[in-house]
DNA sequence: AGCGAAATCTTGTCAGTGCAAAGATGGCGT
DNA sequence: ACGCCATCTTTGCACTGACAAGATTTCGCT
């Protein structure tokens, strides 16, 4: 096929693996981790139902290589509200802290399949070190403020619970805040967990 | 069938309603609730397939109501540690967020269910009114304590992170530990978050 | 160029699932 | 004794994930 007029789409996609993972997390923001249907996923790229077989195995294939997809924006999520914040260590780590929070409540979809899901392969090398290098982020910083093991395990406790909670609606009052109000609220509990 | 002989099971089952709530809990227990099969637990129970709609009508009625009983057991275990503990309230706030973190280990499933998943529809007054009253009884001791909102949000966040990342195995120092260790490191934690 | 091999995508099939409707059974009150 | 009705079973339908086999295109190699 050397021209594609009309709205006849190719025989080949062309780049179906990243329209299948757009496509997905779409579905996911849809249908939830739980409504998650391959086929639907397909429907929505437009392409057959086996089509995702060839690209990424079985339904775990994709939502393993959708949640490493996750941690990387994760991540990244983190690093930008870290790269508006006063340099000291602890405003880093407390940024970071903020956007564990900010990524669970823009992507909550996403974020229940990184964790509190079972249906990824967290054994997948690409999940295992997309994860993996989030959790070396905290770690880095809770040593850069001279913290250890316990101190690194209340970090993320405290910043996890609250976006779990935050996330399913379950943190109430923190609906009703203005923004900075939620900000303020937020950064409290945070700190409590930081040394120092 | 007039008579009931062998193994032939009567047509009517007597107590399915609970029968079927305790293999909910086994099959909820061996598959997750990801996996979770209506057709199962009727399998599980020795009934047809289709036996549960009468007495939960779908699905979603029988993990809410399993999810109900879930809320109920998670109270009775924070207040089983409570009754260990010594009177004052701050060891009584702490002894209620071990019963919260052991209650999470103790029953993954039924803890995923209750706060990470979307099946059970959490309107249902029971199910409402079981969840509620964990609440309060958090609510109830942070204000002991002299809290406010942004207390109560500080340590429910903090156990529920605890717990949530325990049981889904993350926080492996946590199981490399003694359990007098252990018990530890998550006093320490969510000490951090209870004020004064 | 061109030809075979491999990658990509489609169609078809099968077992399993949730849900709904209709039929079978037996307890219970009148 | 009779009929009502809660309970349970059977049957049917639409959907799903996984697999197998076939169709189509592209790529590599000569």
């Amino acid at each position: 096929m050397t021209a594609v007029d009309d709205a006849a789409r190719p025989y080949h996609h062309g780049d179906l693996r990243a329209a299948l993972l757009a496509a997905a997390e779409q579905e996911l923001a849809d249908a939830g981790v739980e409504g998650f249907s391959l086929r639907a996923v397909a429907r929505r790229a437009g392409v057959s139902h086996a089509a995702p077989k060839h690209h990424f195995g079985d339904a775990a294939g994709l939502l393993s290589a959708l949640a490493a997809e996750g941690f990387r924006r994760f991540l990244a999520t983190q690093q930008a509200r870290e790269a508006t914040a006063p340099p000291d260590a602890r405003s880093q780590l407390l940024a970071a802290g903020l956007g564990y929070v900010d990524f669970a409540q823009a992507r909550p979809a996403l974020f229940r399949l990184m964790f509190g899901s079972a249906k990824p392969d967290f054994a997948t090398p690409d999940l295992q070190q997309a994860g993996r290098a989030a959790y070396d982020h905290l770690c880095v910083q809770v040593q850069a403020l001279g913290g250890g093991a316990n101190d690194v395990a209340a970090v993320w406790a405290m910043a996890h619970g609250l976006a779990d909670l935050a996330m399913s609606g379950r943190l109430l009052p923190l609906h009703a805040m203005s923004q900075e109000e939620r900000e303020a609220a937020l950064s409290d509990a945070i700190l409590r967990a930081i040394p120092g």
